[in-house]
DNA sequence: TATTGTATACTTGTATTCAAGTCAATGTAC
DNA sequence: GTACATTGACTTGAATACAAGTATACAATA
């Protein structure tokens, strides 16, 4: 039924790592939206007790990736057009926050802004690079590289684990639309734009592409709602 | 231990309920920071099994509000400054964003509107009531209905909820610093304010106010730190 | 035939039992 | 007296057992 579950090592909790195996099956699509599940099949599937797989589904049920109907079964969390617009606007909010943070700050002669604006850079490169091979799981997770590489440089860890928590609402819209709609390259080139208006410490040109370049997913949503319709609610 | 800890009705699981009076405990400081608490005190305490406990406790781990210790047991968290700063920067970011979503979309003609600013004065009076008895914990409560009616107004229920969270991190100083500095009256007046800028659709003023009403936290921690200090880290 | 009651095989929710790590007290060798 | 091994009473982590709600198949009944 799922694939792609191996336990890693480390002093993890198994409820820990089967919340981030079972996460990750859902974020890309291998556990389809509105798909009936059970805590007997994980159990099973990854060959631990009902408890750790309870802690897990019980995380995820929080985090609305899983919708729990007493006495009867799961169901993998439908893409709610309402939700993605939610987190999307979360998501806006706070990256916008930080880049201003970042642009006000920005001095080119420090060196953390030197290794930054090079951390940038080189994946950047990666992006193109994974481009060519069009595999869209490989170009969301550098896609959020990116993206967490700014978070990460104002040095808010809450921050940028609320931005983890939206972007797990809105990566299964993006990876939909990526495989329908492959504007990778206009993508790569926002960013590319970001880190200019960085660079020139043009703070209302920062965050207008990056307003810009976080709403896609609202007109994306429209294209693959038509194609997929029993992803959807709402 | 912990008083006040009182079972209601209703269809929530025994865990949902326990997190919410466990949290409730934390937040209102009744559990002390630092103290070390045991799943089987809460477990006697609320007389269900460890069961449910646990899942209300590791959801509060989440939240890092507990801090667990395998096999050792488990500590209400500290307060930290470093976490105090960055949610209230993630609180200030949303917040401004929201109301300049509502300033932006203020037509005093529409009925939904007026609404909203009939109950954001109602809850004026209420705060002033309160300050009379001058109970912290009871005006924290009429702080976080006014702030939750403003951010309710853009119907974005994830970004309430996402506020919510982040309050969590920031009411026990607030708690503390109202008891230590009763500037409650200063708290309101700026309320007062900022309903008057909404009114008057005064984008800049708005977000001024607010800014300046949520950065007071990070110039009383300053006070309540030196004044408790064992409630503290960083 | 249509409907209703019921047994049954599921599910999640909760309690209990077992496993394994931690720490402090105690006893012992040196 | 001091270092060190050992024991035992704790803890949380994980597995299992039990309780209770839900849906379905199916037989009894009108």
């Amino acid at each position: 039924m799922v694939i792609g579950m191996v336990f890693g090592e480390g002093k993890k909790t198994l409820g820990e790592q089967a919340y981030e195996i079972i996460r990750e099956n859902i974020l890309t699509l291998r556990l389809k939206p509105g798909q009936t599940v059970y805590e007997s099949e994980f159990s099973t599937m990854l060959n631990i007790s009902r408890t750790p797989v309870r802690e897990a589904v019980r995380a995820l049920h929080i985090e609305q990736l899983i919708d729990v109907l007493p006495q009867r079964g799961m169901k993998i969390a439908l893409i709610s057009e309402r939700k993605v617009e939610e987190t999307r606007f979360v998501r806006e909010s706070l990256e916008v926050s930080a880049i201003c943070n970042i642009v006000d700050q920005w001095e080119p002669a420090q060196t953390k802004y030197q290794d930054l604006y090079r951390a940038l850079a080189s994946n950047l490169q990666s992006q193109k690079q994974v481009i060519q091979n069009g595999d869209a799981v490989q170009f969301l997770q550098a896609d959020e590289a990116f993206h967490r590489l700014l978070l990460s440089a104002i040095g808010n860890a809450t921050l940028v684990s609320v931005v983890s928590q939206m972007r797990g609402h809105l990566n299964r819209v993006r990876l939909l639309s990526l495989q329908e709609i492959p504007y990778t390259e206009g993508l790569v080139r926002e960013h590319e734009q970001l880190l200019e208006a960085l660079q020139s410490k043009d703070r209302d040109r920062a965050t207008s592409i990056l307003s810009a370049h976080l709403s896609r997913v609202s007109e994306d949503i429209q294209v693959v709602k038509d194609k997929y319709p029993d992803y959807f609610t709402d």
